[in-house]
DNA sequence: TCGCATTCGTACTAATTTTCACAAATGCCT
DNA sequence: AGGCATTTGTGAAAATTAGTACGAATGCGA
């Protein structure tokens, strides 16, 4: 079976990765042109507000097939269908947050997930201090509930955001428990079985990557 | 003048970024491995515990200088100290974070950024109610004195924390004010002048790309 | 001291990713 | 209806990034 790009399915094998974690951007952008009241955009204009080259854009969106109309550009509504398709965006998502200390509880409150298909449905925490508090209308569950919960909320991802000693851990907890995506905020890369996914949100990485660029004595 | 790599200064012109941003994480093992007393370590077995494989840490290492010893490895101690000039986070950083919403006040009470050098020592905010007020032992301050403050305390970097829509508008003051580092933790990516670097950090952009891998309906 | 097992640094090769550039559509305007 | 300004989709070229493989050190153990 030999799939063209453009066929029902997508191949999500054999796309980079560097071109899928572009998409989530494209989503944004074409988002806010749907509202508004753009109809059709082109590669472009796209391109600008993104600061990256229309090239780049229709090679992306090519891998996964022909959306576009030559001498017009691409429907901002259909574009934005397909990509939240491509990205399994279209539906919700049922979230966990693993922690419920100051960053979890600042989670628990970011307004920001839900309108982009994250449903925070559940929260856990190893403090039994904690179990039983009511957070952004969430009751704090105990860390040996998360089997029952997880299968019975059909939850898939996992936020976790415990000290780092711990999170290995949790991780390994939760994906025992059936969830294949892992949002940590601890300063670790957690280790995974294979078919689970992890992204790390590491502020002081992000911090680091950035000091070279600042500092004075610059060469050259 | 043509350096040669491993001369006095780094020439961080013609260094790929992917490298620069590969380093904070060699920093982070090396710091690991010289608090459990190993004295030197190889390309080998960094690269088993960073999963790289060891001719990219070499390569890395390279556009910089020669660290290692043939046969041996390199000294922790030796490396991590150059590694640290080259990030230029071999002294402290002074760090505002302007927003002291929820997600504000856990960064400002995170402790893991002041053990890397990033001591963070004032915070802003523009309610006025909020002003005042003393988190993790500092008094908030208002937006207008940042100017005075981010002069006063040296402060280079800023941590920016505040609704979306007030984003764009408090990353221009700050930089206004002279700082040349932004974190920035609200969902749009802030323009600025050049010179200025920017990193964000945007767990929905993290989730989205993970999705499309977490969905069943795979091919092939 | 000599040989040998290691391991670096790097020239070279391979793979990946980005950009170029152009044929083929598209639709507007006259 | 025909010409023209646009803009896509895509091979091919260019640029970037990663991996291979090997000469040259290094130091340990006999």
């Amino acid at each position: 079976m030999d799939l063209e790009p453009g066929s029902q399915n997508q191949r999500r094998t054999d796309v980079p990765e560097v071109v899928v974690a572009r998409l989530p951007q494209y989503v944004r952008i074409l988002t806010r042109l749907l509202q508004e009241g753009a109809e059709v955009v082109s590669s472009q204009q796209l391109g600008e507000k993104l600061q990256v080259t229309p090239a780049q854009i229709r090679k992306d969106l090519s891998y996964f097939g022909r959306f576009g109309k030559q001498g017009r550009g691409y429907s901002v509504y259909h574009l934005l269908e397909r990509l939240k398709l491509i990205l399994g965006i279209n539906s919700f998502w049922n979230v966990a947050v693993v922690g419920v200390g100051r960053l979890g509880r600042a989670i628990l409150s970011y307004p920001g997930f839900t309108p982009d298909g994250f449903n925070i449905v559940a929260a856990f925490d190893a403090n039994p201090d904690v179990v039983g508090e009511t957070i952004a209308g969430l009751t704090v569950k105990a860390l040996d509930q998360m089997d029952d919960e997880v299968s019975s909320k059909k939850i898939c991802i996992a936020i976790v955001a415990v000290p780092t000693a711990h999170t290995q851990g949790v991780v390994d907890r939760i994906v025992a428990c059936g969830v294949r995506g892992v949002l940590n905020y601890a300063p670790i890369s957690p280790q995974v079985r294979d078919g689970v996914r992890v992204r790390n949100i590491d502020p002081v990485l992000s911090l680091q990557s950035m000091t070279s660029y600042l500092t004075d004595n610059q060469v050259d």
